[in-house]
Parts: structure tokens; sequence; C-alpha cells
DNA sequence: GATGGTATTAGAATGGTTCTAATTTGGTGG
DNA sequence: CCACCAAATTAGAACCATTCTAATACCATC
């Protein structure tokens, strides 16, 4: 395993032990997955991930360790209402994604310093106490407009 | 009807007609519905308040309906996976909503003129075809805050 | 009044997520 | 080594927003 993924791993584990939460195998190999690639997984890939090593692990599993993640504050929630949700285990901050409405997928956006409003400015002006924001840019990727519709196995479309 | 719910619903007329979709009575009442609220009504929503004039509305017609709309851009969807859609047929561009974790309040943030970077500056720099961008910052409302976790039924909890 | 295309309906199907009840696991103290 | 308890896990049911489907109603036109 990457040193890198090592590292966050660690830092995942530090946050669920502080809230008394214990890292089981599995719950580790969760942790593993959605630290080891910035993809943003669904449920459903992590779920076949961990079945590699735990091949009886259950679904529930993955949304219970995840639940926790997010108490934890180790991970961030994509929602979507038509299509499963993807997490970004990596950088667990609000931070901007860019979104392909044919394959599905799911980048993180770091080429503009986003001059971001602060949630403190935001919260200051509208009263609301804040914990966090969502910022998505939906569109066509490149590889999906170079005509290829079918997307390759790697995406979600 | 308000002269500003009528300017609207006119619009959003005239945007259907564009595309070859004749606005019939029952589409009339959506494109009403939700030309007169902006605390982004659920498809339920609008199903109950079609209902008052229309009773044997079906939950097909609003889905159809709104789906119409979005191919005319008259109607901006906020995807949420765990609760209902919501949508905002007073300004369907992209705009940023404070979203209350508690009574599940969506609310239109207009205070900042957010330094919006640019859909076609995020496209040049990523070589993603964009079309939309969401923005929205989630907390807890000035309401929810004083106490009353149990909302008002004019709320989404 | 017949015809054909669109709109509408009721209800079934779908699919991601959550819940539930039963089972397994792992540690602790006897 | 065993009994016990709490936490973790499982399989599958339940839930619910959304989409789909097949049948019916509506309406303009001839």
């Amino acid at each position: 395993m990457d040193l890198q993924v090592q590292h966050r791993v660690k830092e995942m584990r530090a946050s669920m032990s502080e809230l008394g939460v214990n890292v089981t195998p599995r719950r580790a190999k969760v942790l593993e997955t959605l630290a080891s690639t910035d993809c943003h997984p669904t449920v459903n890939d992590i779920h076949s991930e961990v079945r590699r090593i735990y091949p009886s692990t259950s679904l529930a599993t993955i949304y219970n360790t995840i639940e926790l993640l997010k108490e934890a504050g180790q991970v961030l929630e994509l929602e979507f209402s038509g299509s499963p949700n993807r997490y970004d285990g990596l950088r667990p901050e609000s931070h901007p994604h860019l979104i392909c409405l044919s394959c599905r997928s799911v980048e993180d956006m770091d080429v503009f310093e986003i001059e971001d409003v602060s949630l403190e400015r935001v919260s200051n002006a509208t009263g609301y106490d804040l914990v966090r924001q969502r910022t998505d840019y939906y569109g066509i990727c490149p590889v999906c407009q170079r005509g290829d519709e079918s997307a390759s196995s790697l995406n979600h479309n």
C-alpha cells in the first residue's frame, strides 16, 4: 500500500478512534479503498473491493462504515437522486467537482483557486450555522466529447 | 395571479411552445405553482397544489411536466438522495442555495455577489463542455437554531 | 361521427438506501 | 477453558422517490 494511502488511512483511523469507534478489519478495508482512489467510488464499488478480501461482507457494513466516517468528518458524500451517491475519502473537506453527465465520472477540480466565499462569511451574512458547502460543475467530459458515447468500464454510465 | 407570476408563466409557456410542447391546463397549473413560490417545492408539493384544481391529476403528469420544463431549461432541479428533489421555477439558471439540514428548507442565496467563476472559464480550463453549476451551503437555519427541532408544517423535515 | 396522435392515469417496476431481527465475533472475568 | 456481554455483521425485508408501462381519455381534423 502506497505511503500516501497509508497516511490517509491512519488519519481516518485516528478520527474514528476519537469517536470511540473501533476499526475492525472490514472497516479498515473500507477506509483503505476510499483512500486508494480519487475516482469517487459508489457504495457498490467499495463493496466489490472489500469483498475481494472478505467475501462475506454485506452491503450494510459498507453503509454503516460510511455513516461512521461521515460522523467523524472523514468522508465527503456527493448525493444524487437518480444514481448512487459518490464518496470522497481522500479529501473530506468541501471542494468543487467536475461531473460528466454522460459517463457519470466525478473528478476533483483544483484547477482554480476558486476564490471561496468562506463558510464563515456566508454564515455571518445569512444567520445560518453552516457546516459544509457543495460546488459542482456539470457537463460533458473531454473523453465523452470525442464521440465515445459508450463509455469505458472504468467509468460510471 | 400576481403580475410577476403571470410574467414568469408566460416565459415558461413560450419556452415550451418553442419546443413544440403544448401547454395543457394541468401543465399550466404546474407552471403556475412553480412560478408562485420561492420555497422550492417537491414533486409532491406541486402534485397537491395541482390536485386542488384538477383532483384526478396523477403524479406521473407532474414528473412528466417537470421533465419537459427541464428540457426547455425552465426549471432548476436540486437533487438529493435521501429526500425528494426540489425545484426552482422562478430562477432556472444556476444559482446558490442555503439548505437547512434540520427542517430541510431551501432558500435562494443572493446575499452575495458570489464572484462566480463562470462556466466558460471553467470549461476552458478543464476541457469540459459545461452546462450548469451547483452551489449549495448546508447548515442550520436561524429558525431551527432557536431550539425548534420540531419544525413548522411549512417546512420540509 | 370516425381516426390518429397526444395527454393522462393507475399501478407496477426499479433501485439506492435504511431498517430489523437474528447470528457471529471477540474480549473479559470467572 | 468456558460463560457472558457488547459490538459487529449478515441477509433480507421495508421504504420511498422516481421511472416505466399499458390502457384509457381527450381533442383536433377530416
